[in-house]
DNA sequence: CTTTGGATCGTCT
DNA sequence: GACGATCCAAAGG
């Protein structure tokens, strides 16, 4: 398996969402597929970090696609974006949940609040928890990773032909727009 | 199983 | 100084 090229995520977020399901995130030795997302349009989304225009904070989103956003939420968690679409559109992909494939004890051991397996990456909180991703993993480039660090793979299992769609989970604004998808019936999608 | 409230801090107003 | 793209433990049914 080998990293997704650049020109998969030269994409509007709504495009991209639904593609990503299925596909592996690779941390190290921890392996996690992908089961549920949520995009975020910047400028035209009042519910998205990139909405105001760049700062500190959001800074990847305005450079080139495939690199990852992670932000700090809550004083507690990290959560991880996969920014896309056009050069500083500020458009990225919430990676909300994953189904563990590969380094289970890494990831028990980075979540010992976690009693089923089920609940290791079952929101965008717990999955970077999981698979170790922090701050210092903010801008990593998902297609060129460096030795340890985060990529995205395809193990050759395709998107759900028929995904299940949602409204965004834990918004007040542009609360409205159905642009989660997840793959319906899977045990690792976040409640 | 569902509901509720507390934790905790970087970021932007 | 207020708030948030969350999680978890505790309590009640």
């Amino acid at each position: 398996m080998r990293p997704l090229p650049r020109s998969f995520y030269d994409h509007d977020s709504r495009l991209l969402a639904p593609l990503l399901l299925n596909k592996v995130l690779v941390v190290g030795e921890r392996r996690a597929r992908i089961v549920e997302v949520e995009a975020y349009r910047g400028a035209e989304d009042p519910a998205s970090h990139a909405y105001r225009g760049p700062t500190r904070r959001n800074a990847v989103m305005f450079g080139p696609p495939g690199h990852l956003y992670v932000y700090f939420s809550y004083g507690v968690h990290w959560c991880a974006n996969v920014v896309c679409g056009e050069p500083a559109a500020g458009h990225a992909v919430l990676l909300r949940a994953g189904a563990p494939l590969a380094g289970l004890d890494a990831m028990r051991a980075a979540r010992p609040a976690a009693r089923r397996d089920r609940d290791l990456c079952s929101g965008p909180g717990k999955l970077c928890q999981a698979l170790g991703l922090t701050g210092t993993d903010d801008g990593a480039d998902l297609v060129a990773p460096t030795p340890g660090g985060p990529w995205l793979g395809d193990d050759g299992t395709p998107p759900p032909a028929e995904p299940g769609v949602s409204v965004r989970i834990g918004i007040t604004r542009a609360a409205e727009h159905p642009w989660r998808w997840f793959v319906a019936g899977e045990p690792n999608v976040s409640r």
